[in-house]
DNA sequence: CAGCATCCTCGAGGATACTG
DNA sequence: CAGTATCCTCGAGGATGCTG
């Protein structure tokens, strides 16, 4: 993926929105994020099978997107706090809508499409 | 990307559609495919800077999709159509919706923060 | 014209271990 | 708890050349 953010503006703005959010668990993270602030444990258990090393990458990147906010309680038991800011809420249609396209290819082609696709080939 | 669409479908929907649409060119493609057919050429000039290989690919997985419809003319100069299906048309919305927000980002934070963070490395 | 075939790069994503 | 440090994999994306 050359679409550098940068490069992908002189595209086309879709592109920016993919290279912004195309990260592999970015959209998840956002949504979690809608429903509420959370701790990064929080968000890592939400997420699910990922990684610190991972997760910290994605909200760090999210983070200088401006579409994430990282509090930070200077405390001995460390406590971090992620949210969203404006320009995250404002991913809330987008989001939703994404969710229920997702949804929606899985009942249209999901079931036979992918079946062919990545049925037998799919580990475990 | 562990994301096998497979994969992402047990995590959440917003992931599905990414891992659908994620690819490099493939939201630019299903734009320049929603104002019309096009031809293998001519989506590549349209899409800009893509590789006949890279773009094939994108093409042949957005098909295998079904998202996109691949006609041929078994004609000597070989001749390609491409096509959205009703499932690629349903993604019209969502599609406005990113190169929306996607021009928003640029607008809000793209100015300047994009600026900071790939001013002069982006290469030329 | 619309592609395959080949080869290569490169970095996102992941696994593991350690720490303030 | 919330990371950081290292190392590794793997395949998407790209460059080039050939062809029916």
């Amino acid at each position: 993926m050359r679409t550098s953010t940068a490069e992908a503006m002189e595209i086309c703005s879709v592109e920016v929105t993919v290279s912004l959010l195309g990260g592999c668990w970015k959209l998840t993270i956002i949504q979690k994020l809608l429903e509420g602030t959370l701790r990064f444990g929080e968000l890592r258990r939400e997420v699910g099978y990922v990684t610190d090393r991972v997760l910290t990458r994605q909200l760090r990147e999210l983070e200088a997107d401006g579409i994430i906010h990282r509090e930070v309680y200077p405390q001995v038991p460390p406590k971090v706090e992620y949210s969203l800011t404006p320009l995250g809420e404002s991913l809330r249609d987008m989001v939703a809508m994404m969710d229920a396209w997702g949804q929606h290819w899985a009942k249209e082609q999901g079931v036979g499409a992918a079946t062919e696709k990545s049925a037998e080939p799919a580990a475990v």
